[in-house]
DNA sequence: AGATGAACATTGTGTTCATTA
DNA sequence: TAATGAACACAATGTTCATCT
């Protein structure tokens, strides 16, 4: 992998997010975005387009993700996708190694906490 | 604040730490570096020397630390600072912020765990 | 106008070089 | 050589622009 990180990255998070739509296989891109950004705004965490279209992106290169463009009733244009699950075995395999970083990650500031701002004794 | 944000930064991660090691007052930059090397060995965390230097830098820069340079006994040079706490209720004020962020971030990564990994039922 | 996508700009961070004693 | 510090390079991400229907 990379070299020393410091907690996962935003674009392996979204990506996640992007595998759990598509095994809905409902929505399609903007969306996706649109849904999220309502989602985390408690947490005041905003997703951005440009993040969100990499990650599908990516997804879709590595094989993780399939897409079909889909008709829009009432209009004639059909520049808009779907997104699926592509191989299901790399999925799966793909979603562990994300979940081991979350858990490190999660780790990592929990230490912080530990560390920092509980009560020291003695 | 900035704007929309994942997680917490490297870099304010770190500044915590600094305060810690200030507060002891006992550590110089590069033994600090060395020492949350092998701290985080086991979470895959290696922080460098540029982040730690800049981290105490800007804290220097904006108040939370002093510095004084030491005299390293058998040798005439004094290339090295031991760095303690500056302003006290201002390093208070800002390790409430980083706390929030800290729980802000585990928040996320949590329910990032918990929408992806936990079984779903019904 | 709505959606996708690329280009560009900025920021965060890592690596290398410089300086000082 | 040990330590500090700056310069530089690159990767991650955000913002703006282009395209297509």
């Amino acid at each position: 992998m990379g070299r020393s990180t410091f907690v996962i990255k935003q674009r392996a998070f979204l990506k996640l997010y992007m595998i759990h739509e598509a095994e809905k296989g409902r929505l399609y891109g903007l969306q996706i975005l649109e849904n999220l950004q309502d989602y985390f705004k408690d947490l005041g965490y905003r997703p951005t387009k440009s993040e969100v279209y990499k990650s599908l992106h990516e997804l879709l290169k590595d094989g993780y993700l399939t897409r079909e463009p889909i008709i829009k009733e009432g209009t004639e244009m059909q520049t808009l996708y779907i997104y699926r699950i592509g191989d299901k075995e790399k999925v799966k395999a793909y979603k562990d190694t994300i979940k081991a970083d979350l858990d490190r990650s999660i780790a990592l500031l929990k230490r912080a906490l530990k560390d920092n701002y509980s009560q020291k004794r003695g």
